[in-house]
DNA sequence: GCATAGCGTGCCACGATACGGCACGATTGC
DNA sequence: GCAATCGTGCCGTATCGTGGCACGCTATGC
């Protein structure tokens, strides 16, 4: 049912993604397997065009740029992308804080998708690629907010995990939450996921109501500031709707 | 040497993407392979995460957001991309032209990375990840003007591909074209790949002069000005630089 | 309503093929 | 100049992917 070598060579697609420019003696310590293995696997992926050798040092390995010609679905051609990009931009001029956009993989996680960094010296990080919580994050709760309650029910089918002492684990509190997400029009998380660090988030919507992505301002729990909720709320809010309207206007 | 069942399903993955969301019918005709066999790879790309069902009908196959993850090593750590971005929505705003950055990828073709859109009705379309000849293209030949003579005598080793009345074929041409960017700053394109496509693009430069990415304003041949190109020139060039130095600078 | 065609999926014996131990040559560090 | 390490290539064997086939299902057309 599940062919080993595939798994294996995209497992090691990733790794070499992720320390790029990698050798093949790094990679056999990496994953415990045997040099050749490991060696033909890059091979097999340089002749797919997925890989290539690094132009100063040709025995270390790099990711081509073929991947980028493969896009998710989410992220519909990636005019999703392109909608986004001018918007974020204008959110982080006015907040200084650093904004991301995600989307949510298969209903189990979200994925940052793309982000603009604010000027402070002290500033929140996730990477491009990173992955977080539907339930503990205000990316996630954004999105969850608008999607089939049946959806909803099979989350909290499975026990929602805990992350801090702050984290929404009781259903019930979920699903109010998710109500208030509605009609203020954006999700808030204080400390849930990561420690010391707080978001804003608002939900990106097709046309027919399906949440495709969402806009999240995040900062350190030091600059938040309750009593600027509501109004940073409206801006990523009306942020996100901006999306929606340029995305389908194109 | 190639491992067949790698090497095939990277093909069926990109066909994935190209096709998404598709049906494993699609796929079979596509590749005239067994049903069996292209189930199996799909199965397999799914448990590697790179794969998902699509929501409304699960019998599709669409890309996940994993492959998001996978970034290519020509994009810095996508420092030249953050550094791109803002100084690219200037030039933008500048000349109200469609603004794209692109990198090279193998010495091979040139890559879209990333687009700013202008305000025009009608406007010149390439998706990130769309791929583009080298010598047919200002964006390509900014890049060749800029890289050791023996490359670029690897690339007329092949034969100049046509792809309109207008493209250089010719070596010699070619190499003139590629002297007359490095003293302008600038590589220009009328209509030499994409029929009724114009383009004036810039080299970014390493801080050893070699070329990781050109920015590149293109529009339709309409709005191609002739008298105005010095001036347009220039300004797409000093963008490329600017670029360089905050990527250096930051 | 029934027949049929087409779909996605699961099974299994066969045989191609990827595995991994090993050896070679080049490079680096002592 | 020696030794350790690295990337690369080879080859017999066991494994693993292959693809023909059959099943259950859905949509289509008579």
């Amino acid at each position: 049912m599940e062919m080993k070598s595939v798994t294996r060579s995209l497992r090691i697609l990733e790794a070499v993604a992720h320390h790029q420019p990698v050798t093949v003696g790094e990679l056999t310590k990496l994953f415990g397997l045997p040099k050749s293995t490991v060696q033909r696997t890059l091979v097999s992926l340089n002749e797919a065009g997925w890989l290539r050798a690094n132009r100063q040092d040709t025995t270390r390995w790099e990711i081509g740029a073929r991947v980028l010609a493969v896009r998710p679905a989410a992220l519909q051609g990636s005019s999703l992308f392109a909608a986004a990009r001018e918007p974020m931009i204008r959110l982080r001029d006015a907040l200084n804080e650093t904004i991301h956009l995600s989307v949510p993989d298969a209903l189990q996680c979200m994925v940052v998708v793309d982000r603009v960094d604010c000027a402070h010296a002290v500033r929140t990080y996730y990477a491009i690629g990173d992955t977080s919580p539907l339930h503990a994050t205000a990316t996630g709760r954004a999105i969850l907010a608008h999607l089939p309650p049946a959806d909803v029910d099979e989350l909290v089918a499975h026990r929602l995990e805990r992350y801090s002492d702050a984290t929404t684990v009781d259903p019930a509190e979920l699903r109010a939450e998710l109500k208030r997400v509605r009609t203020d029009g954006y999700a808030v998380n204080r400390n849930q996921y990561r420690p010391d660090v707080c978001a804003i988030a608002a939900p990106v919507l097709d046309e027919d109501g399906t949440p495709l992505a969402s806009v999240a301002v995040s900062m350190p729990d030091s600059r938040y500031d309750a009593d600027r909720l509501p109004e940073w709320g409206r801006l990523v809010a009306d942020t996100a709707s901006g999306i929606s309207d340029r995305r389908l206007g194109a």
